[in-house]
DNA sequence: CTTCAAAATGTAATCGCTTACAATATAATT
DNA sequence: AATTATATTGTAAGCGATTACATTTTGAAG
């Protein structure tokens, strides 16, 4: 098969003895042509294997069809299981949009703020969405409001600084709340806190939690990296002490996961001697055994909302209406999932009735 | 602040009373322009926000720096962990080239084969890595060999058909070849084999191996859809006959933690009872308990791999060296991981001495 | 002080398509 | 059949850069 040169637009409209203007009219939605010429350029181009140039469309229309979606300061997205469902959520409402996703290109020496510039400035994509690290400066964000092009900011309500461009926030107080009453209620006092960043919201929840009921005790709180590793050390940690907790809070599925290792090397049963709650609802939450019981974040939910919006935005500013859409934020919350790694305290096994239906293993529902 | 309009070349070159050709020399490597200039103008367009717009420079250009990630058959590619980390593999090496990564984008009427028609005859990236699902007719991208847009195919070794595109392909022979060697070294006689399609290399080699061996037993062969819970059926089945296996292995890692729990429910203990080897190494398989035994596919490496040969035929492209890429294919193989969940056949187990080391819980190393 | 090559800059054509506007064909109306 | 409104097509000017080629500067050599 020989080499094909590209076939432009012009070349292609001689053949067919039409104009270069007919033929495009045939590529775009709406336009003034006769639905015979269309039908018959249509075929044509497929048996003579024309595809309009997208690059030369984009300049000539003055957009790109495209959502970048960036996380500064990390450049391997994918690597993470919680980018990754964001980026999903992206994904799907912007191919439903009828938008391609871009992600990160390039790294710049000018850092992670260079390649918003080029991609926001250069108008290579019509939209950004970023993905705001928990500890990001946001004023540096501001340069990119009101521009041509929209961006939308995925951050977490506790963030601190402002800016003004328009954000979706997760607000995991909610989810935070239900796990501490769970526990509560299942008869916990002793409840431990294995986190993996000092300060958030999820932390002060526990705290106030713990401390209007009574049981509040800093020892309970242990601080490591959300790896299974450091989840195992820190519950070995926790189980060391002469009275250990007979629940345990973990701020992420990883590190429960291996908090619930280091309480079966201790010769202990989860969740009869120790119930653990997770965070984030990975797959594996639901995957192991026992299965986590585990504050759920809806991360495709967040990307796709603040795809939407972008989207919406795009709209707006085509119809010439105004963007409006400074300092607007949409809120997720999370929610409690409860499965097989939680039961009643120790002490009120022996007490309470419903212990009994408790503790039959749920993997055979 | 203002709502800024688009500073194109033609009004940055005039405000510094230059050329737009001397500015574009600024922004393209190795042009001739003298050093004095080029920081002038570079220190200038960062001060009044001057990023050239890049739809324009590639339609110039002739290249947009951009890679696409097809998987035809399949839009949500981000849903799947295995095509995860091939993106990531690809997005590595694209970004170290310097290229961008464009996922799926619309859905098209004519199906998956249209988006690369328009990927390729349109010109939207510069080259396509193209995710081969097993059935697939290859057949239908010949279209595409020998076109101005490089494409590289990701396929099994086992797949049926051909096409004169080159490709990188996973070779699953290696690391199943090994998964049934160690089985049988550890005195497994009855091993079973959870399977989610009918035929691949897999279940070739499982059957090879048995044969040769002299245990293979057709009943002890289950099939099945790669869930969690498929695999817990699976299991259930398998451990219902008179005789049960007393090892199994499953063609993909969710299975074998399905299997595992069926395992458990029946009181059995893994691998002391029943070993189980998984397949694909997803993260999941360190982190279950006991760390699932499995066979590791570098995913990303092929991903990587894919994207490093198609970045070479550009370069070769732009050398005016000849491609010489087609018909050109690199093999990557898979590897046996040995964890926590094999061990010792449950005869072999009083007669052996290895045993004492084989059965200490390898979490504590 | 010329002279000439090399370096730096400017001019203008080009990349492949879209789209406002003009021109023509078709249909509807009287 | 003439007239007018409407649907279709053609013409040509962009979109915002790059780059071959022409021109001017610069600097070294004669």
């Amino acid at each position: 098969m020989q080499d094909i040169r590209t076939l432009t637009i012009k070349d292609f409209a001689e053949r067919l003895g039409l104009s270069t203007a007919t033929v495009s009219r045939a590529f775009t939605q709406g336009s003034n042509i006769s639905e015979v010429t269309r039908e018959k350029i249509l075929s044509e181009a497929r048996v003579l294997g024309y595809v309009p140039n997208q690059t030369a469309r984009r300049l000539a229309q003055r957009h790109s069809r495209l959502i970048g979606l960036d996380y500064p300061g990390n450049a391997d997205v994918l690597a993470d299981p919680y980018l990754v469902e964001l980026a999903r959520g992206v994904q799907k409402a912007a191919q439903v949009a009828g938008y391609g996703l871009l992600l990160n290109t390039v790294p710049r020496p000018g850092g992670d703020i260079e390649l918003l510039r080029e991609w926001i400035l250069g108008r290579a994509v019509d939209g950004v969405v970023i993905v705001v690290p928990r500890d990001f400066p946001l004023e540096s964000l501001d340069y990119f409001a009101n521009r041509d092009i929209p961006c939308i900011l995925i951050t977490q309500v506790s963030s601190p600084g402002g800016c003004t461009l328009p954000s979706v926030q997760l607000d995991l107080e909610e989810g935070a709340i239900s796990a501490l009453t769970h526990l509560l209620r299942l008869g916990h006092e002793r409840i431990g806190f294995i986190t993996s960043n000092c300060s958030d919201s999820v932390h002060r929840i526990y705290s106030e939690k713990l401390r209007e009921a009574g049981f509040l005790d800093t020892k309970l709180i242990v601080e490591t990296e959300s790896t299974t590793g450091g989840g195992r050390a820190a519950m070995h940690r926790l189980l060391a002490a002469p009275v250990h907790p007979t629940a345990v809070f973990c701020r992420t599925d990883i590190i429960a996961l291996g908090a619930l290792r280091a309480v079966r090397e201790m010769g202990l049963r989860v969740p009869e001697d120790v119930s653990i709650v997770g965070h984030d609802d990975l797959l594996l939450a639901e995957l192991s055994d026992p299965a986590l019981t585990t504050v759920r974040i809806d991360t495709a939910k967040i990307g796709r909302l603040a795809t939407e919006q972008l989207i919406q935005c795009f709209r707006a500013k085509a119809d010439g209406t105004a963007p409006a859409l400074n300092n607007v934020s949409t809120c997720v919350g999370t929610e409690l999932i409860v499965r097989s790694s939680t039961g009643p305290a120790l002490k009120a096994k022996v007490v309470t009735h419903q212990n009994r239906f408790d503790t039959v293993p749920q993997s055979v529902l």
